[in-house]
Parts: C-alpha cells; sequence; structure tokens
DNA sequence: GTCTATAACTCGATAGAC
DNA sequence: GTCTATCGAGTTATAGAC
C-alpha cells in the first residue's frame, strides 16, 4: 500500500548517499539512521556491521550500473563513439548537478578502502570492471573505424582512467573546466585514432 | 647533536604517512602519536585541531613537489616529452614499492576531504596546479613537435588527469596493468600528436 | 522486524604541573 | 615544549522487551 521502500532500502539508500558526501569513515552510524528514518536495531537487524552495510551499497551500484548509466544512454544514441561520450555526459551533469561537489561515486570510495578494506576493494574493482566492459562493447561496435592495433579493453580502461581522473580534478577545483578539458582531450584522441584507422588501414582491404 | 627531527616535524611526517594509508577521518589523532613518539599535549601546542595539522601536511607536499618529484627528473632527463613520462614513471615505482596500495597522496586526500574541509581542498588545487605547471613547462619546451593547435595547459592538466585516474585503478585492482596501460595510451596519443605536428604543420613554416 | 536503553570504547581536545 | 590525566561527546554494536 505505502509507496515508501522498506527499511532494508531506505538504509543503504542513506548510506549511499552519505557515503558519497562524505566518505565511508566520516559517516557515523547515528548519522544513517536518522537520514533513513531508521533505529539501530534494524540497521543491525539488517546488517552485522557497518562494512557489511558498505557491501550491500556497493553491491547495490553494481547492479544498478545497467539500468541506471548504461542503458538510457545506449537506448538514446546509437553510434557507438558517441555512446561513450554519452556516458562520460551523465558524469558531468552530475557534477554540474551537485556544483562539482560529487562526482562517481565508486571513485570517491576506491581510494578511500582500497588500502583497508579488502571485500570494499573486490566490489569496487567488480564495479570498475563492468563499467569499462560497456565502454568495451562500444568500441568493439566501432572496430571499423579504428586501427587495427587498436586495442578494445585497453582503450576502454583508458576511458575509465580519463574518467576517474577528470572528475578528482573538477572536484578539487570545483570547477567543471578540468573535467571538460579531459573529456576533449579524450575526443581528440579518439578523432586521430579514427583517422588513422581509415587514411591507411582501411584504404589496403581490397589489396 | 641528536638527528632526529624536531616534534612538529615528526608529527607532520606520521601524519602524511598515515593518510596516505588510511585516509584522514580514519585516522585518530592517538595513532598519530603513537607514530611520531609524542604526547598530545605536544600535538596540541603545535597544532590547535587535527585538521591544521592536515593542512601543515598539505603545505609540506606542496613545498617537497619540485624539490622532491619534480627536479629529480628534470635532472635526469633532458627531452621534455620523455620528462613527462619521467615524472609518470616515479608514480609507477611507488605503486610498485607498496604493492598498489599507495599512489598519489594528493589524489587520495582529494576526494575524501574536498567536499567537506574547503581550506584542504585549496590546498589540493594548489599540489595539482603546482604538478601542472611543471608538466606544462615539458610541453612548451616541445611547442615545435606539437600542433599549433595543441594547448600546453590542457595538456598537462589531461596528464595529471591520467595519473590519478590509473593510480586509482591501479589501486582498487591491485596490479600495476590499468596504470601501465594508461601511460602507454597517453604515449600513444603523444605519439600522433607529435606526428601530426611534424607531417603537415612544420614543413609550411618556410612557405 | 522494530523499539529503547545502554554497554564498551575511541574520538578530538583540554587543563595544569613541570 | 612536553608531560599526565582526563573531559565530554561520539562511535559501533548489543540486550531484551514488544
Amino acid at each position: 500500500m505505502s509507496n515508501r521502500p522498506d527499511t532494508r532500502k531506505r538504509l543503504i539508500g542513506a548510506a549511499r548517499e552519505l557515503f558519497l558526501e562524505q566518505g565511508y569513515a566520516a559517516t557515523g552510524v547515528a548519522q544513517i539512521l536518522k537520514k533513513a528514518g531508521a533505529r539501530s536495531g534494524s540497521l543491525y537487524y539488517f546488517f552485522p556491521t557497518k562494512e557489511d552495510l558498505l557491501l550491500a551499497v556497493l553491491e547495490d551500484y553494481r547492479d544498478l550500473l545497467w539500468p541506471l548509466v548504461i542503458q538510457p544512454v545506449f537506448d538514446r544514441i546509437d553510434d557507438p563513439l558517441e555512446r561513450i561520450f554519452g556516458v562520460l555526459d551523465g558524469y558531468r551533469q552530475m557534477l554540474r548537478m551537485t556544483k562539482c561537489t560529487i562526482g562517481c561515486p565508486i571513485g570517491n570510495l576506491a581510494l578511500e578502502l582500497s588500502g583497508s578494506h579488502p571485500q570494499a576493494r573486490k566490489l569496487i574493482a567488480q564495479n570498475f570492471s563492468g563499467w569499462t566492459a560497456a565502454i568495451e562493447q562500444c568500441i568493439v561496435d566501432a572496430a571499423d573505424r579504428l586501427p587495427e592495433s587498436a586495442d578494445a579493453y585497453d582503450l576502454a580502461q583508458f576511458v575509465l582512467t580519463t574518467m576517474e581522473g577528470a572528475v578528482m580534478l573538477s572536484r578539487a577545483y570545483r570547477k567543471i573546466d578540468p573535467f571538460d578539458t579531459a573529456v576533449a582531450q579524450l575526443r581528440e584522441y579518439f578523432d586521430l585514432l579514427v583517422a588513422q584507422g581509415t587514411e591507411w588501414s582501411r584504404p589496403r582491404t581490397p589489396e
């Protein structure tokens, strides 16, 4: 009857937002409970520890990557290379909407936790791999425009590298400029690869 | 007589290492005191708050950037473009020495603190700007090999973007591969720019 | 599944002697 | 400048009623 999500989901949602804004260590359980409108008894009924709640948040991100981040862009854009920049534009919108205070939720937690929380680190790597796989698909779909020497996986990982670095700089400077600069450079790189792929790689196929 | 650094410097050094390994929020004052071999009375004599100690650490990084990170590479390498990859190799060495648990100290703190600690955020941006300026100098020194359309500042910022993103992925995967992949892609980009800069931009200068 | 109350501990920071 | 002792608040997590 009620549209309110169940307690477990509210806890995950509240934790997600707070971890995103403040980080994991800086977010107290009490704060999560307040935001979720729940009591500690409920939280510890669902999650044995605060870290288990963190893992649930990361699993949530992993499961929502395709339906929320990738699929909407793929539905809107057909060209495989433009799909890549469409995904990147999604992060640009998040930065803009939050005045460059919030970027990629995974990257955020990656640097804070990868040294001290092994299970979280693995889930973060899984998130990265899922993201990379989507971009890799785009590159494979555009393989006929790129040089044969270009490796789809390496290129996809480089796109993720660029996105994460770009989000970091835009947050540090509180300006969208570093993000836009990075995306423009990445596009220039792709343009050069495409030029290289058409100018003397394609023409010689008939011979 | 004693070679032991004074207490203030020991506190900054201990805090630097712990912030680097664990992050700011996850590091307790007691832990810093233990590592530095000091008591809380000393810490709060030098620094009014824990955050002031953080700011001192960030100022330290800023002041040590040239003598520790940039100058040794510039002394060893003359070619301006190779200097860029020499600096990047310094971060590779740090990743390798720590089995990919520790990368760039600034990037680490950037994502954790830029949303909640304004003064730290500004010092982090200063660190980024100093780093970018060094790389920009390299690009300006190699301007005759690059296309005229290439902007030195934008390219330098893209190098930083790549480095920070690459360190993040290598830490998350606990493998050096993503870092190497990113550097290889960046080199390919520079190679393409150089090819573009020589093939039809230079020849027309005499005309 | 959710509530209240609280245990057990750590946090950042302070007071005052020396 | 450095020491010991400690404050008060906040932390994660638990116990037991409902």
